[in-house]
DNA sequence: TGTACATCAGTGAACGCGCGTTCACTGATGTAC
DNA sequence: TGTACATCAGTGAACGCGCGTTCACTGATGTAC
């Protein structure tokens, strides 16, 4: 069953990926695994022959969404502070706020992370580092240490903007935060911006 | 039973209080009714004469954690720019990071909100507006629309940027976010600081 | 090529458990006379 | 003041349900001869 195998990984691949979507939609406790199975198009038994345990997959899908949103950006964005924008853009876009099941598990995920196993901490870490260096990779050279922690900042302050984006009731409140979320994004990273009147 | 209904007021509040810090360590979802009225000295039955539903609960507690935040801030940090750095320091500390039971909701709780009822979703969008209020207080005068945007995006960094150091299984990498997270907090909140040469 | 056997991804029912919610009941307190 | 009754916060068992996990079984595929 040689080809058997390579069947069962893409299987795996495809659980991890549909658990991504559902997790950062539902949230990681609100998704039962059978729903995730379903999702997957299989029934609840057969999880136990790909992860060990739901803690299992939540390591494994928290590290696979972190590559993927670093791929993502090494493959779409421009080189440089142009570059910088785009992400920054499309990451504080009102299209991102209202789709987190297709968008970043930082902003979909941060505060259940916080509370999962080291095992998934340690996933996240060194995917946020991956997803870290390829916007640091755009930015102004500098001591690497600094920029490391510098972009981490940024990404903090981009994921935590999103949220809070997504928990606001008022639309135009939300908006307007995103706009700002914009500026202030761009300012960390040190890109240069028009001023267009808009700061008092 | 006039009395009675007093008693009972401050049994609610009770189980307000012990619920906020019971969702902020182990998250909503996590948080089962009768964990939740053990935790305030009664037994799972009680609930219902005193919250219609654990979304009514949800929705209250979150409201309650948000005043709290504000009249402590009003309360607690000294006017102007030295009260602004004060709550910045207080923020994003060590101290804060490592007991989420005792500290911010946005923090601890932000994504798990944005799924939340609508009603859960204006409690807490009214909460957040009085804490960015009693922060904003202290802000350089401005156009009032502006003010209260800049506040909330560095409140917004704030909260993104404790959760991010929660998340992190380095401590070291953990440490050196807090302290980048202040210098970025304070520029966007617009404050002075002295550079001691950390600043490439 | 045909047949017997091994492998193993996936099925689906079941396990004990805790969930949110309901409800008959208790017992302390307050009111009426 | 003493007694009968009303109120109602709180108890604790039970409801149906979905949770994470286990396991006997199925059936398609691959190997051996």
């Amino acid at each position: 069953m040689r080809y058997g195998n390579e069947h069962k990984r893409t299987t795996r691949q495809r659980i991890i990926e549909t658990a991504g979507r559902r997790f950062k939609q539902d949230g990681i406790d609100a998704s039962g695994v059978s729903t995730l199975m379903k999702d997957a198009g299989l029934t609840n038994g057969a999880f136990y022959t790909h992860f060990t345990s739901k803690d299992d997959l939540v390591a494994t899908t928290v590290a696979d969404q972190l590559q993927a949103q670093s791929a993502s950006i090494v493959t779409q964005a421009a080189p440089g502070h142009a570059g910088l924008e785009q992400i920054v853009r499309w990451y504080l876009s009102a299209r991102h706020r209202d789709s987190p099941g297709d968008g970043c598990p930082s902003a979909a995920l941060l505060d259940e992370i916080a509370r999962c196993t080291d095992q998934t901490k340690q996933a996240y870490t060194d995917g946020v580092l991956l997803v870290i260096d390829g916007i640091a990779a755009r930015m102004a050279p500098g001591d690497p240490l600094t920029v490391r922690t510098r972009t981490l900042s940024a990404y903090a302050m981009m994921a935590g903007t999103l949220q809070l984006s997504r928990a606001l009731a008022d639309r135009q409140l939300s908006d307007d935060l995103l706009e700002q979320g914009i500026r202030n994004a761009l300012t960390l990273l040190g890109v240069e911006q028009e001023h267009v009147g808009t700061t008092d």
